[in-house]
DNA sequence: TATAGGATTGCC
DNA sequence: GCAATCCTATAG
């Protein structure tokens, strides 16, 4: 198998990042064998100005690993329920992360079915067995014991591979109650493996809430922030 | 110390 | 539509 993304990779502007991690490859090594996908949607969550972002409130124990050293990996628990599995970015001492959301299986799917499998259950159809960010982590194996990971070094790594740009679409994050504003989600549009409402956003529809009116809270603090906007 | 709420999911 | 489930942040 081919080496992990060299640090460098995560260390430089969230949304470049963002948009470079889709078409990539998600590996997990480990006892019961190699699980591996390709990453076919991810969100942003860029320093403290971003009201989504873990670290909007500053450094906490929680957010330490978004501070820390770009290319280790963010998992936090989430809902009680679910592990969510982020890359960090940017360089050392910049909060920021990536939110890896969904993965069309390639590798491990006999593994990945009896995870995603409840009681006697027939398993999901394989382009959901890693569609959504807590779906992904069961499939993988990936729990809390796997924050502050060095995605360079393994047993998560994520291996190179590339996208067309005019496969991917840029739309609103899923899920959120603030930062609902910012277009930080990217999608490989085609794909049957990416979360959210049936139809939405892949296929150019309308958000599935009405956008509520940015706070004025909100504007102000972005207005430090340098612009990072995806070109397409 | 108490409590509200969250980057979700699956079942009613 | 809503419960599950628990940790974090924030308020008292």
């Amino acid at each position: 198998m081919s080496r992990p993304l060299a640090r460098a990779f995560y260390a430089r502007p969230t949304l470049e990042v963002a948009r470079a991690l889709v078409g990539t490859r998600l590996v997990h090594e480990h006892p019961e064998g190699v699980l591996a996908g390709r990453i076919v949607e991810v969100e942003a969550y860029i320093g403290e100005s971003d009201p989504a972002c873990h670290a909007s409130a500053g450094p906490t124990a929680r957010n330490a690993p978004l501070y820390g050293e770009p290319g280790r990996t963010y998992v936090y628990l989430n809902y009680g329920l679910h592990c969510l599995l982020n890359a960090v970015t940017e360089a050392d001492g910049r909060p920021a992360a990536v939110l890896i959301r969904a993965v069309e299986p390639e590798l491990g799917l006999d593994v990945m079915r009896r995870r995603r499998t409840r009681g006697g259950a027939t398993p999901p159809p394989d382009a959901a067995l890693c569609r959504g960010p807590g779906n992904l982590t069961r499939a993988f194996g990936i729990t809390l014991a796997h924050n502050l990971g060095d995605l360079v070094h393994g047993p998560v790594t994520i291996h190179r591979g590339r996208v067309a740009d005019a496969a991917v679409r840029w739309t609103p994050r899923i899920g959120l109650t603030r930062g609902e504003d910012r277009v930080w989600r990217c999608v490989l549009a085609e794909s049957a493996a990416v979360s959210g409402p049936a139809g939405w956003v892949t296929r150019g529809l309308a958000r599935p809430r009405p956008a509520r009116a940015m706070a004025d809270g909100d504007r102000r603090r972005d207005a430090g922030r340098g612009r990072q906007r995806p070109r397409c």
